[in-house]
DNA sequence: CTCCTTCCGTACGCTACCGTACGCATTGGG
DNA sequence: CCCAATGCGTACGGTAGCGTACGGAAGGAG
């Protein structure tokens, strides 16, 4: 199961949706989003807060979680330049339970809600690209949803990995150990047993908040099968 | 939190979506509808198989679960009366990556995919409820993402039982603690632990594949938030 | 250069749950 | 009426990951 390639941009945003539409449809849009920045740690929108605009990541990786009582929280899955932060809005609703965070620092496209609204209205191709992202999205939640529960911390944490991988572009990226404990659900030292396995094996390195992919395809074999699964529903369902 | 009231039927079909038609887009439907019944162990359908018809329970549990490799399998989420089996379908998919089993027997008003198809497209209304139902979905999965990673067996167990009594909408029901530790993703030993203690507790009582629902207060107690949260959730987005 | 913060490695007793297995009670079919 | 199948209770050793804690190394700020 290769990653995804990842063409050079000859034109376009960055954004694997918005480059999905077609020209016409995405110079009109153009004048409504705005570029920013989102930083480690940012949070894009909470838990039961009004959502006021949609994201569209041209780099960096979003972290949707579902936060408990007790502040702990879970990633249900990431976010990358290959889809959509604020799914919920198109689904009619004003909010949702779960909060989406800034993981990896990068730059999106904003786009306010009403003008989201209105070209889901009007442009019927980003209407259609944002439905079959959405179902892309249950998938992998649906699959996270099980491999929560029955997978070992060693391979979701090869599985975080191989997708971040994939939405980052790049072998190096920032993370700590202690941010995914908090997406894995799990205690940070467990995150250091499970990285230093992966790491004695060759396949990535760590040090000081800066993650190394050093063997992906070992990292794949140290994976459950679960993300072979989303990977493979996402391009599937996402190849225009 | 008090499960919702079950108000009597002066008309309709049962489905709460259904039942949330203009009585003139209902009938419009009627035609292409089939009333079936769901035996308990059904496959509505499987993963990564074509889906040919959406399902509307009318009584009875279908349960979405994701199945693993090795065979096991972890529920995501129930649907009942108040929901629709098929959601892909509605997001622009032929097939998904879980697989739909009757929980509970009952019985489904079963619409094929074309005709649902054509009625989305033409009743805006059902549309919009179908829409919010998906939302409703989403925030269950997600829910069940964080609970089945970082809650006890136990509260697990009486979220199930909650969610179950809500959609059958009797306080004894047919179950076996086999076929409940395939949904909780744990040995049917645990579950026989679990339900013991909740059974000494005097919240349930359980004999030969029968639960019965004996202080429904007591069992939200031993829930954990994760069933308030659904079904506010659900009410919220559902209170056509 | 020093101090303080961040980040990571490790350790230890503990708990929940696992895999497996056996036995018993109830139920339905021949 | 008997037997097989189904469903549940229990037991026991094993283990993954927990809560907590301590220490050390690297880096940034003054």
């Amino acid at each position: 199961m290769a990653r995804p390639d990842r063409p050079a941009r000859v034109r376009g945003t960055g954004n694997h949706i918005l480059d999905a539409l077609p020209p016409a449809d995405l110079a009109r849009l153009r004048p409504d989003m705005e570029e920013v920045a989102l930083v480690v740690r940012d949070v894009v929108f909470d838990a039961r807060e009004i959502i006021t605009a949609v994201h569209f990541p041209v780099s960096g990786i979003v972290s949707l979680v579902t936060p408990m009582e007790d502040g702990s929280i879970v990633e249900v899955t990431t976010v990358g330049n290959e889809g959509m932060v604020g799914v919920p809005v198109f689904l009619g609703a004003q909010s949702t339970t779960v909060r989406a965070i800034s993981q990896v620092s990068g730059r999106a496209l904003r786009l306010p809600v009403d003008a989201f609204l209105r070209a889901i209205d009007d442009h019927s191709q980003l209407r259609a690209v944002v439905q079959r992202y959405t179902q892309a999205l249950f998938t992998q939640i649906s699959q996270s949803a099980g491999c929560n529960r029955l997978h070992s911390n060693e391979e979701r944490l090869a599985r975080w990995l191989l997708m971040s991988h994939d939405r980052v572009g790049a072998d190096r990226f920032p993370i700590t150990q202690e941010f995914l404990s908090q997406m894995l659900g799990v205690r940070r030292a467990t995150v250091t047993v499970s990285a230093g396995i992966l790491q004695r094996a060759g396949f990535i390195s760590y040090a000081r908040g800066q993650v190394t992919i050093v063997d992906r395809k070992g990292l794949e074999g140290a994976s459950c099968e679960c993300y072979r699964i989303m990977q493979t529903e996402l391009v599937r369902l996402l190849s225009y």
